[in-house]
DNA sequence: TGTCACTGTTAATAAGCTGTAAATGGCAGC
DNA sequence: GCTGCCATTTACAGCTTATTAACAGTGACA
């Protein structure tokens, strides 16, 4: 079952809307704040979070800057009637949709079926996506990757920064960047672990057919993963 | 070869699409109003339809409408920038997918591909019942498994997860996904018993005719069912 | 040229994940 | 209340992988 989280200090219209969609087939969690949304996003991992702007103690804006900075959750805003900064701000913070106040709920039952639909079909569209860059060709679908038609053993960190890399060749990724996409952590002072993904990387992948390395190092700040053609 | 219908009342984007998709492979029918559209739907039978909202003689919705009346064909609207009650409106009312314009068509072709591909799916789901994965196979009628032409007991969670693999063979299955999916709840911290299920399914479903496992283990991230040919 | 910060790599250590036997708990049918 | 069957939890061995430590190189720069 849909399992939807709402933040809304609205007692009336969260009473609306629960009952409105609990009819539809969806669970409602409810949240009177800010805070209370992040703990039960953490506890009960909704599929998507509905957060009204105007809250006590952590107003819509504060809370969906903390839900980004862990998750990729989709997040509608609620916002007064008619209020285009509210929307384009929210837009801007990684909502992935706004509805003004007062709304009908068939209009955000619709919205929120749209764009867990697309949710649904980008995820399929990553999977059915191969990443190839000259002989090297990565397979999300399984996560397999093969070098010049071999399949090469990674570990799962290796395969994460690989397809990091493979998904932006040819510009510079900072190691803060891949220690937080590949790794899941901020990158610390002494963290050599990058380093070393990097380097056990290079042994398995090794070098372009020309002998250049795949993986250039950009003193200082980060890695380039080769850019080449699609090999015909 | 896949065939589309284009209904867009617009000389110069219908000319673009049409040059675009015949380079990508494949066949543009094109209607200029939403009566044209259904007299080419039903003498051409095409694989999907791209609607636009805005159209002489029937717009777009009226023509969804009777299209809906008489087919399931996949239909994308197209629909004016920012037009927010359209795309709902054409959502609630069963189209596939919408794009607002102006649009590339690139995200165009990519977001037909995905319907397709789930057009696809969803018939081979309807039609074939039973999941064949070489000497195995999966009744859904009456939840029965034959392994080797010998039918196997299996207990609900078993049954459950083994239909879930064998409906996505081939590809990774997280621990998450197969948590929620067949043992219908979140996957927690130290929750093992999705280790079990599958410890006892490989007892009882076993190896492949090779020896290889069937169930190969992905580390950090979940399982593979792996994919066979269906045996002639 | 010498210092300094940063990088590459080997080896050692720590942490984490998996498979599975066995214990536990829950529940339906008798 | 038993009994039997499953699902779940516990426990732990065996492995794999991630991280840390240590040290040698290397480029940047004064």
């Amino acid at each position: 079952m849909v399992k939807l989280l709402l933040a809304d200090d609205d007692a009336r219209l969260s009473d609306l809307i629960k009952e409105y969609f609990s009819g539809e087939g969806y669970e409602v969690l409810h949240a009177w704040n800010g805070v209370e949304a992040l703990d039960l996003l953490v506890k009960q991992s909704p599929d998507l979070v509905i957060l009204d702007v105007m809250m006590p103690e952590l107003d819509g804006f504060e809370t969906l800057k903390l839900i980004r900075a862990k998750s990729k959750v989709p997040v509608i805003m609620l916002t007064a009637k008619g209020d285009d900064i509210d929307r384009i701000l929210g837009l801007e913070m990684g909502a992935d949709d706004y509805l003004s106040k007062p709304f009908n709920p068939r209009e955000l039952l619709a919205r929120i079926k749209a764009i867990l639909r697309r949710a649904a079909n980008d995820k399929e569209e990553d999977l059915a996506t191969d990443l190839v860059s000259g002989n090297l060709l990565l397979q999300r679908k399984d996560r397999s990757v093969y070098l010049e038609g071999e399949l090469i053993e990674l570990t799962t960190s290796e395969y994460t920064l690989l397809e990091c890399m493979l998904s932006l060749p040819g510009q510079v990724l900072t190691k803060q960047e891949l220690s937080e996409k590949a790794l899941g952590r901020k990158l610390t002072m002494y963290d050599r672990s990058l380093d070393m993904h990097i380097s056990n990387l290079r042994k398995k992948v090794g070098t372009l057919v020309n002998g250049e390395p795949r993986i250039k190092t950009v003193r200082g700040v980060g890695y380039i993963f080769v850019d080449q053609e699609m090999r015909k």
